[in-house]
DNA sequence: TAGATTGTTAATCGATTAACAATC
DNA sequence: TAGATTGTTAATCGATTAACAATC
């Protein structure tokens, strides 16, 4: 299946939470999503046939169908891996609670932040990852160490068995192909504003 | 311009860092890159020539005119628009400086943080916007503020001038097509993750 | 039935990769 | 000169969009 595909069911996922109650067209939920018709219906096609034709598709049957497909109808058990400003706001952002994920443990390597509770999230340190992630039944870990780190870190996660990375340090990881990675990289969503400004 | 060759040139800037003193062949840089020899030699291609045939690349040189291309041979003024967790931890990102990036403003809502300084950024009311935009001659725009305040933040941008706006509200936002914006989203790429690892 | 809109196929568009002549 | 590697064109691949028969 398409990454781009995915993104998109998201996308769809998100808008028709306004929906809930009402029938909704290809072309109204493209309009809302910011894509085209024909790609919401390809994009839905994939995964069944949720509509009517002549009618369109009932907001709440299809939102559910989407949370299904995209293995939101159950919680995700997520390591954080370094607990810096970036990693503390993650610890505390709550729109991740409402689409079933949840930070069941959080690893530093400072002594200083050991120990302690963030965000109702205990910080560990990182030689008991391996342990802490089998023990807590843990899925999904998100990088945020710094970038000659996180190499060494994502390997730690992949021995522990970690299907997915978020990764948000700028540095090129390798992963297992049955190992899914996404990267998440600031530096460069600013240096591409930059290109398109500079001639302005 | 592609997005996705910029996002390339971003990568290959960032990864000859590491060569400044030597050579470097496309398939060299691909492999560092994570991407295809053809592909860097494209991307380069769009901007100029830049290689010597039966040599490669002179790493300095290749950087130097990457970041001309990229617009990082300047300071770039950016306000940050709603100072929470991830606002803050922006703030305080080290990793924007040393391409030039410069927090000259920061703005929020609440009467508990306006006034203060945070990161060595003086945190304003909302209500300066615009007067401290032309100000400071601001030209980019991060968006940290909760889904349902970002649009209108957006529309204030907008009209005070800005070009380029770093979205990270869970909300579509809508920007005349000479305003460049990129989204980043972080819901959707860990949704993207519970989709390929819910049937592990 | 007539109108509307789906699901799906076909056409288009664009991006990536391969191939190779040019040339250091 | 022989070997290496670029810059660029051609081929391939994949994704988006348009079109339309199916059908509510």
């Amino acid at each position: 299946m398409l990454r781009s595909s995915i993104f998109r069911l998201s996308l769809y996922y998100r808008v028709l939470k306004e929906k809930v109650n009402e029938s909704i067209s290809s072309s109204e939920l493209a309009e809302l999503a910011g894509v085209n018709a024909s790609q919401v219906r390809k994009d839905l096609s994939q995964f069944g046939q949720f509509g009517i034709r002549g009618k369109g598709y009932k907001g709440d049957e299809l939102r559910r169908h989407l949370q299904g497909i995209l293995g939101l109808d159950r919680k995700w058990c997520i390591a954080l891996i370094g607990v810096g400003n970036l990693g503390f706001a993650l610890l505390n952002y709550s729109g991740f609670r409402k689409d079933g994920f949840k930070f069941c443990a959080a690893f530093d390597n400072s002594l200083a932040k050991i120990g302690k509770t963030w965000g109702g999230v205990k910080i560990h340190d990182i030689s008991e990852l391996n342990e802490t992630i089998h023990k807590k039944d843990i899925k999904i870990g998100i990088i945020t160490v710094p970038a000659r780190e996180a190499p060494k870190i994502a390997d730690m996660l992949v021995e522990a068995g970690i299907k997915g990375i978020l990764n948000f340090a700028p540095v090129k990881i390798d992963v297992p192909k049955d190992v899914k990675l996404v990267n998440v990289d600031l530096s460069i969503q600013l240096e591409g504003l930059s290109y398109y400004l500079k001639d302005n």
